[in-house]
DNA sequence: CTTTGTGAATGCTTTCACAGCA
DNA sequence: TGCTGTGAAAGCATTCACAAAG
């Protein structure tokens, strides 16, 4: 029962539109960048995809930040957004499983950009320990507990194959890790206080794969 | 009380459990190869990591495949899923865009596994061309039209840039492509019999950011 | 007159709780 | 008895439609 004194931005935003707050954000970046000063909710549904009934609710959550009969200013909502979502600070991440895919991810410019910063490269198998991925050395795994305490990290991403997934979800909980964004294809026991998203690329295929088979079942002609 | 002669899997399931199925598919599998004949709601719901009532519900939306007082037959379930949502058979999907992460999807076994076939790698860069990544030629973008309606491919991965997913989607839809996923990050506008999933690694850490935000903010003890 | 911000209505999803069957 | 399958209830999310504000 936390009696928060609550500074200001304790309003609590549903999930589903927290999970389209990054989808704003990009977007005003992108109106921004290209010269874009002031845009409706209109404007900023279509470059975001969605209705903009949807957005303005959305919007709504974090504050009334538009002009009525004007719009949104991009640069102002923009901020308002990158503070509510907490990436105005960078974030400190680990990647843990250096293979293929984790070598795409320390790759990955967006990540830089968008307010993380890739603190360090584990991986298990010592014949990947003198790599050097995105201009960082690949480290024993070991060596997470250290790093995890010298740049404070809370946030850690697994990409290992599935079976050591829970050992290194266990391990980062030890750390200290409290977010983990696992692409390995399993599920992920961890404490309550520990958020876990997962992305798993094949299921984002059998989804679609659903869709398709429906379509060519039905009409055909 | 729907009296159904229908052809059988013409019930409508929600879309909230179609993206579940396959989490049970690949719980299943996992069962299935740890020598588990038969199992429970509870013990599968708890290998998928959601609660039993959910899962029976979306079960439910398939057929009756249980049986009361003792549970499920592991191959038999895993068979049922697998047919409805569509992986079977197999699908022959392109990858385009094959830059770090191009080549981690093209090099990803779990697609294969998953029923899914990798026929082609495009990039529009021809210093690629000459590379072969994950035994395959990666070959001119051009080629999108012929190897699409070689192959019936109805399904293709955008792996490039945020500045070409679109002109990339647009030729895709072109050709016949009717499923989409898209790791760029971007919205893409396509026609609407066509279905597009997507999948942005900074948006998914953004989300974890805001959470992890909330949680070193308000309580402490 | 334009466009936001938001109650109220609608539509989905999850959870409950128990009847029904093995 | 034990566990599935499912109506009914509760909880979220989206959409509508309009009053309020500039």
């Amino acid at each position: 029962m936390t009696a928060r004194t609550s500074p200001e931005s304790a309003r609590d935003i549903p999930e589903a539109t927290v999970a389209r707050l990054p989808v704003y954000l990009r977007a005003l970046v992108t109106l921004s960048e290209s010269g874009t000063v002031t845009c409706s909710s209109e404007e900023l549904a279509v470059a975001a995809g969605v209705n903009s009934a949807k957005l303005r609710k959305d919007l709504s959550y974090l504050g009334s930040y538009g002009t009525r009969g004007v719009g949104y200013d991009v640069d102002y909502l923009r901020y308002q957004i990158a503070r509510e979502i907490g990436v105005t600070q960078d974030w400190p991440v680990v990647i843990v499983g250096i293979g293929n895919l984790g070598q795409a991810l320390a790759n990955y410019s967006g990540f830089r950009s968008r307010g993380f910063r890739v603190v360090a490269l584990l991986d298990a198998n010592p014949e990947r320990h003198d790599e050097v991925v995105a201009g960082l050395d690949v480290r024993p795994f070991d060596h997470l507990e250290q790093i995890a305490r010298d740049h404070a990290v809370a946030i850690g991403v697994i990409a290992t194959p599935a079976v050591a997934a829970q050992d290194v979800a266990d391990r980062m909980v030890a750390c200290g890790i409290t977010s983990i964004l696992n692409f390995a294809p399993t599920v992920l026991n961890v404490p309550d206080q520990v958020d876990v998203r997962k992305v798993d690329l094949s299921i984002e295929l059998q989804i679609l794969a659903y869709h398709e088979q429906r379509k060519t079942h039905g009409a055909a002609t």
